[in-house]
DNA sequence: TTAAAAAAATGACTAATAGTCATAAAGTAA
DNA sequence: TTACTTTATGACTATTAGTCATTTTTTTAA
């Protein structure tokens, strides 16, 4: 009989809604003041039981960053099959990156959050592991980008693909906190337009890649 | 009778001590872990009295910023000075950077757990003021050295010096926050060498402002 | 159907820590 | 010496992450 099965897809989904009702709160509350008791009366559970899914505030946290990681690599994997030479699949990523932050600012800025505080390699979770996974994928995305371009002569060769994708994808998320976290201040101290910081970038970056 | 006088310049020294006192035990416990009670031990106060020159730990915090950004100034103060084409000046800006965020890494991360947080335009502390105004300070070094570059040749004309400086400082963010974050996932899951990244990202920089 | 066993759920409880405040000590001025 | 001001104190409060003994529900098997 598949009671065990059954058990295990219940599971599944109760973490699913676990982690909805975390969404809805850290977003709505900002992932430092959302409390776990929030979290537990909003997914109308003791927090007793909410410990028995996610044994910890950051492994919520780590299970909405994987929701985010996913977004942005289907993302990456449009961007780059609507485009034709490397360069312009490279540009595309960018420009997918820069959208996700816009447009998913809620899982930008949670996954921000956990992205600028070491995280210790003994932290085995689960989806600690799968966010890493998923950040090399996204790198190897961008260097296959790079290999393209060399060979269609939209890139200058002698350019080292993965370490070159390693370097645009620590620029643009500079970029893309600059513009997160800064974009009030940008305009009200410098008359600058964020978005215009955004497209200079990109152009800036793919101008590293030419000639 | 300058009893006045010499209170407030006790009352500085004093803050100075205890920011000294909340670096060691900040620097050594981690930022998150380090609690008042441990600053107020070593700087040999009572709660109460630590609580009475800071009025939170976000103020202390931004005390150690403060002075991390004071560091940061005077290397992009010695690094302009050093170079003679702006172009050359602008690469220096990048080194010194870089630099900074090896040679002081203490300060760097600090200034980095808070960089990274939306800090609310509310919050007028005069720390907080403080390093608003150096970070003003330093994009306009740099749009400078651009300005300087362009008139001498060594950078293309056309680029505009504040967005561009903006952006170099954007990107340059995100690739030591790479460096510091993820220099041992870099060598050990991918085999590359995090100096190598940064070397290759000022060169990328470089060749963006120039032709 | 029922009783024993296993799994899931509960919420009162603990521990840690940022921040407060009534009280006391030290310093200043007359 | 006395009245007043500033500085210092540490016990106390409030908040919140995380635990655990107990209860409720579900499953299994006779």
């Amino acid at each position: 009989m598949g009671t065990a099965e059954r058990r295990e897809r219940e599971k599944i989904r109760r973490k699913n809604d676990i982690v909805d009702a975390a969404e809805r709160i850290f977003f709505s509350k900002g992932l430092e003041t959302a409390t776990m008791d929030d979290v537990a009366a909003e997914a109308e559970l003791s927090k007793g039981t909410l410990y028995l899914y996610f044994k910890s505030k950051e492994e919520l946290y780590l299970a909405i960053n994987e929701r985010g990681f996913h977004i942005l690599q289907k993302l990456f994997a449009a961007a780059i099959s609507n485009e034709q030479s490397g360069l312009e699949k490279v540009r595309a990523i960018g420009r997918a990156y820069f959208e996700f932050a816009q447009k998913h600012a809620d899982y930008f800025n949670a996954m921000l959050y956990y992205e600028s505080r070491k995280m210790d390699v003994s932290e085995k979770n689960s989806c600690a592991r799968a966010c890493e996974q998923m950040g090399s994928e996204t790198l190897k995305i961008v260097a296959q980008a790079i290999r393209i371009g060399i060979d269609d002569g939209s890139i200058r060769p002698g350019v080292h693909p993965f370490r070159t994708a390693v370097v645009l994808w620590g620029q643009s998320s500079g970029i893309v906190q600059v513009h997160s976290l800064k974009a009030k201040h940008l305009k009200e101290k410098h008359d600058v337009d964020p978005d215009e910081i955004m497209r200079l970038s990109l152009e800036m970056m793919a101008r590293s890649l030419q000639k």
